[in-house]
Order: C-alpha cells, then structure tokens, then sequence
DNA sequence: GAGAACCGTGTAAACGGTTTCATAGCTCCC
DNA sequence: GGGAGCTATGAAACCGTTTACACGGTTCTC
C-alpha cells in the first residue's frame, strides 16, 4: 500500500542528500550537528532501517555466514550452532542454516545456494573433509571457511574438533584398564562421517597397544530405533564369551545400546559396560550416567565462528585447532564381570608402547583419568 | 583477483544481451532454440550462479524466511527448525536462524534484523503471543509470520501448537487415575513461556475437577544443574505426607528432576511418579521411559513452514492450529505408594464434570488414555 | 592577501539482476 | 502485396544503498 521507506524518504524529510543520510547512519564521514541532528530525527520518526540488500548490493558483502550441518537432530550440531549464532550475533551477523541429512549430494547443492546468497563466510560439518569436491569449490572461490568436528588432513583447512583418534584410544585404554578384553565397536556409517572412522581408528590402537584382538566393527543408522539395534546386536551378546564392553561412536546410539541390551534382560552396566561418545548434557541425567567423552560441543561452535572471523578479517594461517576433551568413566563404564577368568589372568597392560603412528601432527595430549571416576563438571579451559 | 563472473559475462560469451540471458534462467519467456543453447552452454561453462542479492533487490523479495526461537539446546526446538528446514529447502527457501535466549528484548532486536534482511516471512516462538510489541511491528508492516509452540488468544495471529491446556489435563488425571493426591507441577520461568502456564491451568483444571488442591507451583530454571534442582526440592519430598507425583513443564526438567529426586534417596517410580511434557526422543531410551505427553515436534515445525508458505502464496486466515498429541503413561509413572490410605479412600473421579472453561476455541478434543500405558510409537495423522 | 588545505554537502555512477518497452524480422491472410 | 499479428531480441529503467568525485565556502599558511 503506502510506499516503503527508503534513504530518500528519510533525506527528503530530513531536507538533505541521501549521500548525507549514508554518512551519519554509518559514520564514514562526519556531518554538521544540524543536520546530523536533523537525520537522525527523521530515522527515528520513520522507523528507518536501511535494507541490507541495497547495502550489500554495493560492497558486495554481506553480514551473513553459512552454516552447513549433518542434522540438528543431534544435539551435539544443535548445541553447537547455538554456540556459532551467539558468536555472531555479537558481531552484527546472522546465519544461514542449512542441513545435508547425511548426503553428501546434498553438500554441493546447499552450498551453492549459500554461495548464491552471497554469505561472508561458512561453518561446516561435512561427510569426508579430505575429497571433497565441494570444499574444492570454496577453495577455488576463495571464500573463507571453517571445518567443526571435521579433521582434514589436506593442509589449508581450517578446522575445530578434538582429538578423535587419541580421545577415542583413552576411553577404550579405560575400559581395558577396568578388566574388559573382549570390546565391541558400534559405529555411525563411516561413509557419513569421519569422526566415527577415527574413533574407530583410535580404538583399534588401543586395542593393539594392550595386545587384543578386536571385534569387527559394527555399523549401526543412529536414526534407527532400539527395536533395530536389539536385533543387530541380540546375537554377538549371546554366549558365554560375549563382549562386556561396548563403545559407541557417539551418545546417543549408546544410550538406544544400552536400552537395547537392557531389554534383551542383560544389566547396564553389570553385565555389560557401555560407553559414547560426545558429552551431551543429558548422558548425565540418565542412571547410572553415561560414560563418555565429553567434548565442548557449544564452545566448539563459537570458536569455529570465531576463527571465520579471524579469517574474514585479516589471512590467519587456515589449521587444525584442537579443543581438549574429557574421558568420563565410571556411570555405565564399570568393572568388567568375570566371564572368563583365564583371560584376567593376562599380565596387565603396559602403556608405554608407542600406539600406531598414524597422526603425527600435533594435537594436545590428554591424561586420560581411566580409573573409577573423573570430572564431569569442569568445563575445559 | 579475476573479476566476479555476472550475466554480463554470460551474455558476452553468449553473444547475446543480459535480457536474454535472464529470461532463459528464468523461463519468464522462450528464447530460440540456438540462442538458448549458447546460453545454457556459457552458464555451464562458466559456472554461473546468479546472485540471490541482485535479484530481489529488484522484486524486493527475498526467498529467505526468518526464524525466531528460544534457544537451540532444547530439542524440542531443535527438532522443530530441523522440520522448518526441511520444508523450506524443498521450496528453495533458506532460513536465517536466530535465538532469543528467552530473552523478550532479544526477540524485538532480532525480528529488527530479519526484517532489515527483507526475510519473505517468519517462524517464531515467543515469550508472550499476545502482549507482543515485535509481532504488533510485524502486523504493522503486513510481514507474513506463523508463531510454533505459542497459543495466542489474540485472534488474527496464525500458531501452530498443541492444546497445551487439555494435554496437561490429561497428564493430570492420568496421574489422579493411578491413585495420586498430592501431586506437584513443576514449571519453567512462567515470564518466558506461555507453554509453561497453559501446562500449569490444565493441571489446576484437572485438580478442581478431581476436588484435590493444588500444590503450590514451583518454578525452576531447566537450565540449572540437577544440584540445583535438588536443593529447591528437598524440603518438599521430607515427611510422610509428601507428594507423590510431580509434573514437570517439560522433558528436560523431568529427566533432571528425577536425577535430583533419585539422589536424595527416593526411587522412580515406586516413591514418587514423574512426567514430562514434550516427548523427546531421548525419554524413550531412559529406564523406565519418561512419562510425557508426546507432541510431533519436527511435523510441528514442517506445518508451521507450510502454514506460512500458504499466508504468503495467498492470505489464507490466520487462526490457530493445534495438532494432536499423546500421553505416555507408565514408566516413570506408576501406582500411588500407599502413603497415606485415607486419601486413597475417596470415591472415583467423575470425568464428566465441566472443567473450568477457560479455553472456549475449537482445540481437537483428545481421548487420554489414562490407563498403564500408551502407544509409545504412534506418529499422529 | 593569495593559494593551499580542508570541510560539509550534493550529484551521479556503480552494484547484478528483472522487466518494460521498442523494434526488427517473420508469417499469415485476404 | 501490404497491413496485422506474432516472436525473438536488445536498450534502458529500476530496485536501495555506497562512494568517487565535484564544488562552494571557510580556515590555514607563508
């Protein structure tokens, strides 16, 4: 109906240029008192808000990042795109929010669109962040970006995770360390995701380091229902020699694990010890709590957008960056029950032996706490 | 360093003007065949994206919608922008997500900046539907929006909920029904959430209705600890004549609370019945499951985009809409103990007497299913 | 006191698309 | 064969803002 307000209806009232309007609203250059005066009371009498179109038309830039995550579903990418929004928030900025739902297809698409809108910057959970021709694209467009919970190891990446391979090794150095020999893995698809490789990877060195053998790896859809998971698993936990530990590659497939094999009439952690992997707050509310790795899932939102600002603002060197990590043991990690006493009477496990070498960069080493319990509530750094 | 690649460039290459160019990216009208090859060969080649900024500063639309809410650390809200997200992508729309942090200032800031963004519409959950100077600035403008999660009385506002009231009611009776008396509700911040206080009538309502009186309400934050939770609760749950049920305004709080309740020496649900308000998915993995009453939060978020996506594409009336929900006995919700019999003694509720009748609207009226259990795995429509 | 430097302001040209309007070249039909 | 009607195309206006440049007036500087 009536016509929308623009920078000239604000200079015609206030009697000036729209250049003049410009220059007070962004202090590029100063104005007399008078009209500044002047301007700014007609801003205020038309409820003004110069449209950010117009404006990033012309500079070419916008004051919105991209964010492309795997699903808010979990609460490990929900927890940290609120880290990421109040980040950039602070600074003027709004996110675009997009999911992939695991395809990797999908990347490509989302981020052409994101490209499209002329985003400063991106934030990105993405499925293999090694070959990837998407990130290629970024790269090519030299558009800043920053990698959360992706470990590449094609240099120039910038990225924010912690230490998969080595968290993932400590937790299951835990779980040996309280009797378990025979450990089963259950992991997200590895296709979708390359922290579940590494943690993956991770426990393979610890289990060799101790000298065991182990199991093969079971993967498992983390979308799917307990009912699922009781049937994948029903028939590796029957039997005298069954596993008595399990570690999953993320919280809540271990907690629909544990609800699986509570129903298969086996006790959490009694007869089998379960542990996860990420942190989320509600592995502490559930009996016994989870044991887990605790990762700053909000703060690793937030540094990831800060350093694309860092990046934005002036080249910083494009790195891995660590974040520390917190083993929690105790809770539904417990002592391993005595299934095969010839097993326990192995000698116990040196830890000094070098693991397998496979990351040689240099991530912050962690004194894992592998005895009973550790500290659940301190927040690192 | 090169310069950006615009239909400019297109229609060089191309050998044609930029009109042309558009039109064939657009389909606004035909183009002959061998011109139109060219063009669709040079985009190619190119790969040229047309900017999403240049072309709505012209139509002055965007396809992007805003999207207000509280925080992303609840999954409730998590869940229902995954929805949003979803339906908004396959129309080509993006969101521009912001998070009030409860925060009713925060709310007017942000609808600010989505505006100044030229949003196409928004999705917002808000502190108060009714008393709201930010949705009085929308209306204002004539800006589409669907509120989620609120239920405004205020008519002319579109909303997408459940009956907060009537589901609460029934949580309530179904907990008279398994011989509790005293029963506390436990609430968010009333100040932040209209769920929370419609939670809380519908329990009044039912215990008018049962002729039990109500506990005082107890408001808590579900963002403290569960040490925190503990301390408000203790000097509650002392003495013979304790309540025997708890309501909490939702999961988060219930899982909390019955950690909290579980460290002070009580069993659930043999000393005290507690049940949630939500039904994460995360209540059914817990032992016992959370009582809750389940609401489909992503669909709520996908209807809420499709409600929006119908104002904007023709007015369609702004009413509200409330989808069904269902409450999850058993579990963490079971018989009374038999604390104190002579209260156990009372004739049978009648259910038929009139509650109070606040809510006059067309809400879809629901059969609880008051008896030991429900049907956990039933997605409503 | 004359030229230089500076300051406040306005004019107009971008920015990258869409869209209106004009036009040139057809085909058609009596 | 000549206007009417159609189609494919281009030139140019326009969207709201920033910003390079111009300009008139004041203040400095020697």
């Amino acid at each position: 109906m009536a016509r929308p307000i623009t920078i000239r209806t604000v200079a015609e009232r206030a009697g000036c240029s729209i250049a003049t309007v410009s220059r007070v609203i962004n202090g590029t250059a100063r104005a007399s008192a008078d009209v500044e005066a002047r301007v700014r009371a007609a801003i205020a009498e038309l409820e003004f808000r110069p449209s950010e179109i117009g404006r990033s038309l012309k500079t070419l830039r916008t004051r919105t990042l991209g964010v492309v995550i795997p699903s808010l579903t979990n609460p490990v990418f929900a927890g940290s795109v609120a880290g990421m929004e109040a980040e950039a928030r602070a600074r003027g900025y709004t996110l675009l929010l997009t999911a992939t739902d695991y395809d990797p297809e999908r990347e490509r698409e989302l981020v052409g669109t994101l490209v499209a809108q002329s985003v400063a910057g991106l934030v990105l959970t993405v499925a293999d962040p090694d070959a990837n021709p998407t990130l290629d694209l970024l790269d090519g467009e030299a558009i800043p970006y920053v990698l959360v919970y992706n470990e590449p190891q094609h240099a120039g990446r910038a990225a924010v995770t912690v230490d998969n391979a080595s968290a993932s090794r400590d937790l299951t150095v835990a779980l040996i360390a309280a009797g378990h020999r025979r450990i089963l893995f259950i992991a997200g698809r590895f296709s979708t995701s390359d922290r579940s490789r590494l943690r993956h990877q991770g426990y393979l060195a610890a289990m060799a380091q101790a000298g065991l053998a182990p199991e093969p790896v079971l993967e498992l859809d983390y979308l799917a229902d307990t009912a699922a998971h009781r049937a994948a698993l029903e028939s590796l936990l029957a039997g005298p020699d069954r596993p008595t530990g399990i570690i999953c590659s993320n919280d809540l497939l271990a907690l629909s694990v544990i609800a699986a094999v509570r129903d298969m009439g086996l006790a959490v952690p009694a007869d089998v010890s379960v542990a996860g992997f990420d942190g989320i707050s509600i592995g502490l509310l559930v009996t016994p709590p989870l044991a887990t790795v605790y990762q700053p899932t909000r703060r690793m939102g937030a540094r990831a957008m800060e350093r694309l600002f860092e990046i934005m603002a002036q080249d910083t060197p494009r790195t891995v960056e660590w974040l520390p990590y917190d083993v929690r043991t105790g809770g539904t990690l417990a002592q391993a029950p005595d299934l095969a006493p010839d097993l326990a009477e192995r000698p116990p496990v040196s830890p000094s032996a070098p693991a397998s070498a496979e990351r040689m960069s240099s991530p912050p080493t962690q004194t894992p706490s592998p005895g009973q319990t550790s500290s659940p509530g301190k927040t690192p750094r």
